[in-house]
RNA sequence: GGGCUUGUAGCUUAGUUCGGUAGAGCGACGGACUCUUAAUCCGUAGGCCAAGGGUUCAAAUCCCUUCAGGCCCGCCA
């Protein structure tokens, strides 16, 4: 492929990405003796421990000598004085260099090679300017990558939202906040690993690439496996198989799981996002309620520091209890409407007079309620609210309720009207299971997208016998948005998924295609 | 899929309403400067104005198409 003519956001000549000017100085740098890209290079510490621990001192330099290292995010040359921030992961910190210091070569060297955006390390005492900032009395420095591309304009930063989509790393690398989110992600997942470790659970992970797919209504992705000749998909859901496990006699599992669903691309859905999926033995779904609030709550009171935080303008209290009502209540209370005491002709009617969506084709009163509560309903639950009791038809893999005809003991989060986790009573009925995928299946050959498939291998395995089980879906970019304050799902995840730019490749094709 | 909106130098952008050969700041490059922090001062280079087509004597500007982004709506977590 000729790579030099292709047009897109990053800029190509004959040397690839990089500054000519950049790729000359590093040139100069090689010529003189210096590495451009050494090995090592042994801090003392961090910047955020270095301003730490220096924090109270004065004019005066310490005694104590510092070696810190990072980017060079600003310089300020004055002549036979230069003064520049170096930027680690931990936080920024002045560099304070002078020619009488480092002696002519060193100080010429660095002057007229070593630009922004370039990592060095340096050593020195820490001290405070005039003006009283905190800053490092450089006397040794040496650059420790040569950056050959350059930074974004200081001041503005980089604003531009594709550009920083498409090219994360400079996004991190220029924005702090940015950083922050991310951080937080890595504290989310963590810290639900932790909680399910804590409590017994076992970690595993379960087949992405499925040759029959299922666990969820979703459009999947498809790929071939080319020594098998098989058609394999990417899983849709883990959920078929951490059942497995159960059956096979783990009694709590769990896995955090990429889902990749082909289905639209916006501000809360990615083709790939990261769930995590638990199941526990002997419990139902009224356990598995327990076990998302404890968990949730949990986790937003150790990353958030309190268990209320702002989001979209408003106030999500998360301790616990939350609200639970069934779906019937909810319309009830939000809606006004008592669906399963009315007639047919009346919630007819009614699904007209408000102009649902999707009316047309519902022809009992569970359907209705189903669409009540999607139109009228989800977006109205802003706290966390457990919304449960779920008509059977559109929940294959849950159990039928115990008492209610026709619904299954089934549960939906809600928080700021996004739905964020599901979980039931797990069906271990394996013939009732066989005909409900059977029914999914007839609806998919009919052409819904979104139906699944039957799994005679997961029947195979009910039929051995599956303990009494509960289990949860938690969304962890959901979590994560709601806990970093960002309404657009792109915003956490890394690297998001993005239209090609044309020309930058040809879609499809791998080597020996 | 529908609606609105954006794309100008490496970065941030002015200019688009009412067509007249693209202007700035930062960055780069050259020079001055020993406590600055968007350092300052002097100078230089850098743009087929997202791509393609059309209207016109003349298009960044008007029209059409395409590409990419953002926001809102519908569907999926």
């Amino acid at each position: 492929m000729h790579r030099s003519d292709r047009p897109g956001m990053i800029q190509q000549n004959e040397n690839g990405p990089f500054d000519p000017g950049r790729i000359e100085k590093a040139e100069t740098l090689l010529t003189r003796g210096t590495a451009c890209y050494p090995y090592t290079f042994d801090r003392t510490e961090t910047v955020a421990s270095a301003r730490a621990r220096f924090d109270g001192i004065g004019h005066d330099p310490s005694a104590e000598r510092l070696r810190l290292a990072g980017r060079l995010y600003t310089i300020r040359n004055h002549g036979r004085t230069v003064f520049a921030d170096l930027g680690d992961e931990t936080g920024r910190i002045q560099l304070y260099l002078r020619k009488m210091d480092l002696g002519d070569e060193t100080f010429a060297l660095f002057v007229d090679l070593v630009d922004r955006g370039d990592f060095v390390g340096v050593e020195g005492r820490p001290f405070r300017t005039k003006v009283g900032e905190l800053s490092l009395w450089v006397d040794e420095i040496v650059v420790l990558c040569k950056a050959l591309i350059d930074l974004p304009e200081k001041f503005h930063g980089l604003k531009d939202t594709e550009k920083r989509y498409r090219q994360r790393y400079l996004d991190l690398a220029m924005n702090e906040q940015v950083r922050e989110t991310f951080r937080t992600r890595s504290l989310v997942i963590s810290g639900v690993r932790t909680y399910l470790s804590d409590r017994g659970f076992l970690e595993f992970e379960t087949p992405t690439l499925q040759p029959v797919y299922g666990g969820a209504n979703a459009r999947p992705f498809t790929t071939l496996h080319h020594y098998l000749d098989q058609t394999l998909f990417l899983r849709i859901a883990p959920e078929l198989y951490l059942k497995r496990l159960v059956v096979g006699g783990f009694e709590r599992v769990f896995e955090i799981s990429k889902n990749f669903r082909n289905e639209d691309i916006d501000s809360s859905h990615n083709p790939e996002f990261t769930m995590v999926e638990a199941y526990e033995a002997y419990r139902d779904y009224n356990g598995m309620m327990d076990l998302t609030e404890d968990l949730i709550s949990t986790l937003v009171r150790e990353v958030h520091g309190s268990t209320t935080l702002e989001f979209g303008g408003k106030t999500l209290e998360f301790a616990a209890p939350w609200r639970r009502m069934t779906m019937e209540e909810a319309v009830r209370e939000h809606a006004g409407i008592d669906t399963l005491s009315l007639p047919l002709d009346d919630l007819a009617r009614i699904a007209d007079e408000r102009g649902i969506p999707g009316r047309e084709k519902a022809t009992t009163p569970r359907e209705h309620l189903v669409l009540f509560f999607e139109a009228l309903v989800e977006d109205r639950l802003i706290q966390p609210t457990f919304v449960h009791d779920f008509p059977i038809e559109n929940s294959p893999l849950a159990k039928r309720h115990r008492e209610k005809e026709g619904f299954t003991e089934r549960f939906e989060l809600f928080i700021d009207g996004m739905e964020i986790a599901n979980g039931f009573s797990e069906l271990n009925d394996p013939r009732d299971q066989l005909d409900r995928l059977r029914a999914q299946d007839r609806r998919r050959l009919e052409g819904d997208l979104e139906a699944q498939m039957v799994d005679m291998d997961f029947i195979t395995a009910l039929g051995l016998g599956m303990p009494p089980t509960g289990g949860v879906g938690i969304g962890l970019d959901r979590l994560v948005m709601l806990l970093t304050g960002h309404t657009s799902i792109k915003e956490v995840i890394l690297f998001p998924q993005m239209k090609p730019l044309r020309g930058t490749g040809t879609p499809g094709t791998a080597p020996g295609e």
